[in-house]
RNA sequence: GGGCGCGUAGCUCAGGCGGUUCAGAGCGCUUCCCUUACAAGGAAGAGGCCGGGGGUUCAAGUCCCUCCGCGCCCACCA
């Protein structure tokens, strides 16, 4: 504790009016000299406590959210390291991707044309970074790679900033390991995994319908999908029934493209009683549909196998209005009798449901929607009549919003469509970073298995989150719905830009088409590669695109697809043995609870394939900030607060209270009080440790038995050598209490609950600065003697000690500042205290007599404030009622009371009900 | 439609396994005080049928059921 003769020239002296303002910028620039928050690498697994840090997206600022949640992973890093742990904490930069590719758009007024060829020459526009100017002109196109060069611009200034905001709060990252998902390592890791799962048939590639966003021009995944409601409007359309079919049992159906029988239709009865009011009379049948514009895409109807309206329909076939073309009939059960008139149109493909039914029921594909989201400019081959052409051709090049309205038209004017069309509000699904809804297109696509099609890949996955502790532990559900909830496996490709690529080339066959159930794989050791520059092996560039050579593939991957690996890549798989196996499985993955479905559930993915084990032991989920409105602080909303402006404002100690404050999972509303209030605790502490260490300095032999002891000590709280000092009932009370509190923070902070902690923390500080300091004061300047002194300044010095050590993990900064008043080391390099040599310390005191006395002077300040009477007051007498057993203790502690109320006279009562009756001094006039 | 979470002082929230820190904290509000660490402080005070209703128990914010309100996750949404 006390530092030895030489070590004490360097220790800084307590100042007189000590400050937070500067503490920031002085300790971080000490911490990176010292380098105390490098990971230790030589030690062993069970001594290393591994962090999963969430790489930001870098795409544009932090906001307070960011702070809040890296706090939260802070404090738990910070109590380990204290703890013993060496931390592997460290950070990276998710820099790849969708977001990125829309920022460096519109900074720069750029578009990506991949046809145009680079060109070194090309400099950034002018007026980047000015949003006006650049909305003003035209965009202007650019090749693949500078495009890329100017992405790579982009987040290398961004990763900066972050990187000077993350240090302002404080977060205690070796920031020696950083990594960036499109970086070199990152590209590698990314292929490399993803080439190992090509290689166990985790990943594969298949032309099928998905979900495609046509601004982006991308298929996306089902994790990123949003359902929004929005108006849609119901249309009744006619479909008219096939002569001469669906009149007899077993009627066969065949339509010019599609030669497959239904299962149920054979059972169709005959359609007569049954078909009343939507079947008309026997020759119409109609259906609802959001989406009249598909009609020229149905190739079916469909119902369920039991609704008895539509039961002897099946087998048959009906004509499409206006286009008529003509579809069977179908039954499957996924088909809602509630719905609509209970008969829904299958179309290729309006949604889902359709995907499913095409699947299950085997139909043809009539695509009318292209990748750009517009209506192609040939109808499907089944449209032969001349009404339906022309039809069409009113239809061609339009995008699906406007070719509604223009078929709904037609369809009125058809009389095929019944009364007015209905407004309604329905869920619609969007990519969550679009604004159009969705198509599902049918197109080559690269995915990686996670269970949506496999049962037992499915529940193997379900396993794994039950390996895993979960904070809080209800959160797990989410994660357990998601999965079950799977519709099909893990889409990655995309069709982007500014993204891993994948790793393959195809060989062209001799009419220069791909051959993509061969694709070539890049030699090891050669990765990252970029298959669009790259030449395959024993390939040259003269053989790009021509017949019988090969091409690449031109897609990238999802930015999940890599960020799934950040265990993989921060802890040196395939890359550093070492590093892997002493930090992963990693210990802890701290993030938002919004991205379950895609960060974390993803991560399980890839560890189960690539290592078979879960990919860290605690998931710490964190929750949002949420506005005074209480609505979920972010960008778009236009509500976030800007954390450089609150840490000029309260500092960084101040902000990291707030956060410390907010419980795990829980959204926590944004309240600038709450900033204020951290701020007085930091500035509490400064002068507490003032207050504490400036007995220090006294020249008294109370001062000099107290460096006499802990020159003894060594390291300072040994049991068996305080007790010797610390004797006053009081003090050993106080310090009983301080075990208590040790305990308590400690189990709190080994079950990630650092909210508890600080608030067990913040509650004992604030009573230990209003009552003890103010019991034991008076004793500490030696009014009662050298050994009541030492006593109180020991045990002062001792509990000082322990609650910057139990602040050091939320307020770093003013932590450090008040132990480097009397350390020469830091206090996070500094043990976390230990409540069994507070316990020695207290001996055989309990909570008694601090809270005895801490009653009765609660009850002197009352007497005084309701006289109106300063707190200096002089008590004449005090009269004290209590029971029999509190009365013996506060006899023990009459002293410091008395000193503490300025009570002359101090009697006391047994009795039941505690009460203290103060006789004050008669006011002096002035 | 299924699931999860939450409803405790005006506000923001604590209240691990039901019983003397269970009715709490901070803010806000009221009053008082320049007290030898702290006036960008400090001391004290008022304020709540712990969402409603049942039940289990000697005892229920604390367990069970139910209802009401709010939030979130999931869902094939014609």
């Amino acid at each position: 504790m006390s530092p030895s003769a030489d070590e004490s020239q360097r220790l800084a002296s307590v100042p007189d009016r000590p400050v937070l303002e500067g503490l920031e910028a002085k300790w971080d620039a000490a911490w990176e000299a010292s380098g105390i928050y490098r990971f230790d690498e030589g030690r062993p697994r069970g001594e290393v406590f591994s962090i999963d840090t969430p790489p930001p997206t870098v795409s544009g600022s932090l906001h307070v959210g960011h702070v809040f949640s890296y706090t939260h992973t802070d404090i738990i890093a910070r109590h380990r390291r204290m703890a013993g742990q060496a931390v592997f904490y460290p950070m990276g930069w998710d820099d790849n991707g969708l977001p990125t590719e829309r920022r460096v758009q519109n900074y720069y007024g750029v578009r990506c044309d991949p046809s145009l060829p680079y060109d070194p020459a090309f400099a950034p526009p002018p007026d980047a970074g000015r949003p006006s100017a650049v909305a003003k002109r035209r965009t202007i196109a650019v090749s693949r790679p500078n495009f890329i060069e100017l992405c790579e611009e982009l987040t290398a200034s961004d990763e900066q900033a972050f990187e000077g905001l993350f240090r302002r709060i404080g977060l205690s990252v070796d920031w020696t390991r950083t990594y960036a998902t499109i970086d070199a390592h990152c590209r590698r890791v990314s292929q490399l995994a993803f080439l190992e799962n090509l290689e166990r048939g985790e990943a594969y590639q298949i032309e099928a319908p998905s979900l495609w966003d046509v601004t982006f021009q991308t298929a996306v995944a089902q994790a990123e999908l949003d359902d929004r409601e929005v108006p849609g409007t119901y249309h009744k359309l006619r479909f008219r029934r096939t002569e001469g079919s669906g009149g007899a049992a077993g009627a066969t159906v065949t339509t010019a493209d599609h030669d497959n029988t239904d299962g149920s239709g054979g059972a169709a009865a005959v359609a007569t009683a049954a078909d009343r009011g939507n079947t008309d009379g026997g020759s119409d049948v109609w259906i609802d549909t959001t989406r009249p514009e598909l009609v020229p895409s149905c190739v079916a109807l469909v119902a369920h196998p039991d609704d008895s309206r539509y039961k002897p329909l099946f087998g048959s076939t009906v004509r499409t209005p206006v286009f008529d073309v003509e579809v069977p009939v179908l039954a499957h059960p996924l088909a809602d009798p509630d719905k609509g008139t209970g008969i829904a149109m299958i179309c290729t493909f309006g949604d889902t449901a359709d995907v499913t039914w095409w699947r299950e029921l085997d139909l043809p594909v009539r695509t009318v929607i292209g990748r750009d989201g517009r209506f192609a400019a040939e109808p499907p081959a089944a449209i032969k009549s001349p009404t339906g052409q022309a039809t069409y051709a009113r239809l061609a090049g339009k995008t699906a919003a406007a070719a509604r309205t223009e078929i709904a038209a037609v369809f009125a004017q058809s009389g095929d469509i019944d009364g007015e069309p209905r407004p309604i509000t329905h869920p619609v699904k969007f990519f969550e970073k679009g604004d159009r809804p969705l198509e599902i297109v049918s197109s080559r696509q690269w995915y990686i298995r996670n269970g949506g099609r496999d049962d037992d890949l499915r529940q193997a996955l379900i396993d794994r989150g039950t390996q895993m502790n979960w904070v809080p532990s209800y959160m797990r559900a989410r994660y357990e719905s998601w999965i079950a909830g799977l519709s099909g496996d893990w889409l990655i490709s995309r069709q982007r830009f500014f993204g891993v690529p994948i790793p393959l080339w195809y060989r062209l066959d001799t009419d220069g088409s791909p051959i993509w159930d061969d694709p070539i794989r890049p030699e090891a050791g050669t990765l990252p590669v970029d298959p669009s520059a790259d030449c395959p092996p024993g390939c040259d560039e003269s053989q790009r695109g021509r017949p019988g050579g090969f091409v690449g593939d031109p897609d990238v991957m999802d930015t999940w697809a890599t960020s799934s690996l950040t265990p993989q890549i921060a802890t040196g798989w395939r890359t550093d043995e070492d590093l892997y196996a002493s930090t992963f499985p990693m210990d802890m993955r701290p993030q938002a609870h919004d991205i379950i479905r895609t960060w974390l559930f993803s991560t399980v993915v890839r560890a189960h394939f690539d290592a078979g084990a879960v990919p860290w032991h605690n998931c710490a989920l964190s929750g949002w900030i949420l506005d005074p409105d209480r609505k979920k602080m972010s960008k778009s909303r236009g509500n976030v607060q800007v954390p450089t402006d609150l840490l000029d404002r309260y500092g960084a100690d101040a902000v990291r209270y707030w956060a410390a404050c907010g419980r795990p999972g829980t959204d926590t509303a944004f309240d600038e009080q709450q900033f204020r209030i951290g701020r007085r605790l930091a500035v509490k502490l400064l002068n507490a440790s003032k207050f504490v260490l400036r007995f220090d300095e006294l020249d008294d032999e109370a001062a000099s038995e107290v460096k006499r002891r802990e020159r003894a000590l060594g390291t300072g709280l040994d049991a068996g050598a305080v007790p010797a000092g610390a004797t006053e009932p009081l003090d050993r009370s106080m310090l009983h209490r301080l075990a208590g509190l040790v305990e308590e923070a400690s189990r709190a902070l080994n079950a990630f609950d650092y909210a508890r902690a600080l608030e067990r923390t913040e509650s004992f500080f604030w009573a230990f600065t209003d009552d003890h300091i103010e019991l034991a004061k008076a004793r500490a300047y030696g009014e009662h003697g050298t050994a009541a002194a030492v006593s109180a300044r020991l045990s002062l010095r001792i509990a000082l000690r322990v609650l910057q050590q139990l602040f050091a993990p939320f307020m770093p900064f003013v932590a450090e500042e008040v132990w480097s008043w009397w350390h020469t080391s830091s206090v996070h390099a500094s043990t976390w205290p230990e409540s069994s040599r507070l316990r020695a310390a207290a001996g055989d005191a309990g909570p008694l007599p601090g809270a005895v006395a801490a009653a009765v002077l609660g009850e002197v300040r009352r007497a005084k404030s309701e006289a109106k009477r300063p707190l200096r007051t002089e008590v004449e007498r005090a009269t004290v009622t209590d029971k029999a057993e509190r009365i013996a203790v506060l006899e023990r502690v009459a002293a410091d009371v008395c000193a503490a109320g300025r009570i002359t006279d101090l009697a006391t009562v047994e009795g039941d009900e505690f009460s203290v009756q103060a006789q004050l001094a008669p006011e002096t006039s002035p």
